[in-house]
DNA sequence: CGATTTACCGAAAACGTTTTCGATAAAGAT
DNA sequence: ATCTTTATCGAAAACGTTTTCGGTAAATCG
């Protein structure tokens, strides 16, 4: 591996001189510094990155720390992040909490022994308590936290609003007609769950439609949404025969209800409307394809990057931060799992 | 942030003796080595990771090239590799090519530059020549390819034995009674591929059918494979109203292609009966749920990741490295969109 | 012509580790 | 008692950059 040094030896010049020929300082003439170049070409020089980082106090790197990877939306996310790292020069380390607190805590604690220039997280359903989070703050390590996020950690964060998105899914339901509508809701510690719900409950609430707790099911498993769907449906039909509409926290869950309602001669969306959520690509292809709300995930990817680069940049020149909370638009996609019903 | 060097300030003794006791050196005694425990963790000491790397020069970081984030079997890869790095102390930085040979030069060239300890590799559809690869491996970075890969190049790879699994899926078609069966192939450069519709045509010919090139089905577009999947077969209709059994790429197309034959009122498996790839979860959930070959994702990164620690390992002590070419076990997973042909 | 500015270069410190090698003192051997 | 071994420590070099600061020679100025 070719060095400074040796640069320098060739030339019969200084280390000094090298390094500035090649990083345009002013102090070094044309001729030289063409030459510095030629050469430094020639050898085919790379710089150290591992003494520039030594010297320089960064990486180049920063940290994802997401709850599942191979998830429609959150390779989605990551895509979006990696794509605008790039541009900026930032190489990323991704790490996978799988849903639990323990391994995320470790995690973060890898990434910072490691030194990244920032972290990116989304919570792992497990996370109940945030100290974790206050270390990667207190080390004044930029962080930015998106989609699953907690509202009394001190960051910038990038979300969507979901109980408004939650709101308009379910007045969607009761707009064509529907009057007893249930929830599935997922995990319960997640924001996002719990704003969902919210947004469930409001729009019942204000459209005079009592609120039934009996119609909102919870699940803790892990990585089973589908099943979960199926469970669910199952669950549903034998508990409330009058449910006529449903609004699903995850498109998979929803797809995974619709295939276990097609299978019991339950028709959607005549008998039980449903809308998901996410926009799954897949969401327009099933049949029927399902009405839901579109998260746009590389944009979240891309726009947490962005703050947390201007988070390194302020760190870097000493300038105080201020934390943004950036809400991205989504929107309700009609399509045929929901459908005006006749009213007799 | 503590150093050495604080700590052994606070102890009035060396930085070098700070470190050996760190380090479980014999020549520290234990009252010392225990003193400087106590006070490193009392600081909260972190190994500045920076003059590590540049000491020991490795970064226990490596590098992972991959065409596509968001698809079903890469991120299950992408699960692999992680979970198998991290497990071993590594961590791994992740690059998207988008198929694109420029970019997945420009890549190499990043992750060199950032000296990662070894990368892992899937090649873009784009990349016709090596020579990128071949700069790895004079660097001397270990290089691991995975399930696309070149047959060219030396190193040590992890693969399928495509040709094989796409032999026994034709087969399974012609076992059934089909005899014109058509091939959607995807791009044209892959190996995997090529040796798929090699295996397609060496099915064909072994059972004395005919192989007729204007039912392979070639596609270079990029990220469209449901669009695909119907064009091609919307298009399978007019030129071939014959055909009776197709063996598609990848599971994502066959979709495609179902939903377009239900569209256009082409039964399947009765009209044609259909044997995707890959094993997609969604294949066994749509309706009629797809025959295909499974194709494990997660134990291929796991493999890759461990062939690669394996070389990162021998370098390090200077031992020669041989070359493995593992092939993972596939299998034919049978559903209903084929089904035995009832002989008139 | 002397004084001051300008252009260009290099010595050296610093970043925080790891590791080699020598030094010292205590313990053991003879 | 001397000699050798063992236990314990530290000085210093090295990894390859970046950057400060001073120095020299040439150019400009009065």
């Amino acid at each position: 591996m070719v060095t400074l040094k040796q640069i320098a030896q060739e030339l019969g010049i200084s280390i000094t001189t090298v390094s500035k020929a090649l990083k345009e300082y002013p102090d070094v003439s044309k001729k030289t510094r063409k030459l510095v170049r030629e050469t430094a070409a020639m050898l085919n020089y790379k710089p150290n990155s591992f003494a520039v980082n030594l010297r320089t106090k960064e990486s180049k790197i920063i940290g994802l720390i997401i709850p599942v990877i191979v998830h429609h939306f959150f390779s989605s996310v990551i895509k979006g992040i990696i794509s605008q790292a790039e541009k900026k020069g930032y190489l990323v380390i991704i790490l996978q909490s799988d849903e639990s607190y323990e391994l995320e805590k470790k995690q973060i604690d890898l990434l910072l022994s490691k030194r990244v220039d920032g972290i990116l997280i989304s919570l792992a359903n497990g996370t109940g308590d945030f100290k974790h989070l206050a270390e990667i703050i207190e080390q004044e390590t930029p962080l930015v936290m998106f989609d699953k996020i907690a509202k009394v950690v001190k960051c910038s964060k990038v979300i969507i609003d979901d109980r408004k998105a939650a709101y308009v899914a379910t007045k969607h339901l009761i707009d064509i007609g529907c009057k007893r509508i249930a929830h599935f809701r997922g995990a319960l510690l997640p924001q996002n769950s719990i704003d969902r719900f919210l947004g469930y409950k409001k729009a019942l609430l204000d459209n005079n439609l009592e609120y039934d707790p009996s119609l909102v099911y919870v699940n803790e498993c892990g990585d089973m949404s589908f099943e979960e769907g199926k469970e669910n449906a199952r669950q549903l039909l034998k508990d409330h025969k009058d449910v006529d509409g449903i609004f699903i926290n995850t498109d998979l869950v929803a797809i995974g209800a619709m295939t276990e309602f097609a299978k019991l001669g339950v028709k959607v969306p005549e008998d039980i409307s449903i809308v998901g959520f996410s926009n799954w690509f897949m969401s327009s292809v099933i049949s029927p394809s399902l009405t839901t709300i579109n998260q746009p995930g590389f944009e979240m990817g891309k726009n947490a990057f962005k703050l947390l680069y201007k988070e390194i940049k302020a760190r870097k020149q000493k300038k105080t931060i201020t934390y943004k909370e950036l809400v991205l638009e989504t929107d309700l996609i009609i399509r045929k799992s929901t459908k005006k019903l006749i009213v007799k």
